[in-house]
DNA sequence: GTATATGCAAAGGGTTTGCACGGTT
DNA sequence: AACCGTGCAAACCCTTTGCATATAC
């Protein structure tokens, strides 16, 4: 669990709550975890917690810099732990997969694109699409082409 | 409009239909529009098509290779035609703004991204998020953070 | 004690689906 | 004439919101 987080919460003038603490345990154990999925991690704890108290607590978690989160395609966002190492999410169109490759290999393409456009990348909100090693190879039935 | 969109449709199975012109004419028009803005632009035109037919055209669209959609956030996606030169969506995280850059800027990128990590990436349908160059300048009030 | 957080239930967007009718082939 | 495509309405999923209660400070 990432230390300090309560005076990180405290600090902006939050409050220490159990669910709080729970749902940020959760995005730190399942890594790139929908709000639904969150919510059935925590109620292997706490039965009790509600739906919209993780919405508004992933909000929270994400104002004051503990979480963040990625839109991976059509499906409800991801949320992960922001991390000393930002990292780049790879997803998968076919098997939905998400990869995390250290953000260094963009940063040519970043430089770039500050550069030639003006353009200010936040490399870690970046999801980049395509088919995964495996799903390369054994490609081309349709079945996952409706994902994204 | 692209030629030879009614021999892509047929080629195919599918039907040309007045909808499916004005559906594919309106993605032409308004470039990286959502669902509804494509139906306000064919109703202008034509009032009594359905939102719904919208939606089962462009996937016809889509599965036919005419239009491709990318997602730029928390909203509905954007769907823009296949055009010859591919292009790279940037996406102000404050503004909203969408600018299409030239997909070379990230050869270098894709093809780190196949060689290390054997990933085959969708350069069209990736979303790079960050500011544009004038919400950069003016940046740091709180007021779009939550966009995205 | 007071203000913030929570649970619950209802409402809200965006998208999909079932069905009968209408239009293309 | 056969079948695909459309309009309409209802259903669906994901997310947000209003309000009364509970809880951290």
């Amino acid at each position: 669990m990432t230390e300090d987080w309560e005076a990180r919460l405290r600090e902006r003038g939050f409050r220490i709550t159990p669910q709080r603490q729970l749902v940020l345990e959760a995005v730190e154990t399942l890594r790139h975890a929908t709000p639904e999925e969150i919510l059935a991690e925590v109620q292997r704890t706490a039965t009790g917690v509600n739906l919209s108290t993780v919405y508004r607590t992933l909000e929270v978690l994400e104002d004051v810099g503990l979480v963040t989160h990625a839109h991976i395609g059509h499906g409800p966002p991801t949320y992960h732990a922001v991390e000393e190492h930002v990292h780049i999410h790879l997803v998968c169109d076919r098997c939905k997969k998400v990869e995390s490759v250290p953000s260094e290999v963009a940063e040519d393409f970043v430089r770039c694109l500050e550069d030639q456009y003006g353009f200010r990348t936040d490399i870690s909100h970046v999801s980049v699409h395509g088919l995964c090693d495996s799903c390369k190879n054994r490609a081309f039935e349709p079945e996952a082409d409706d994902l994204l």
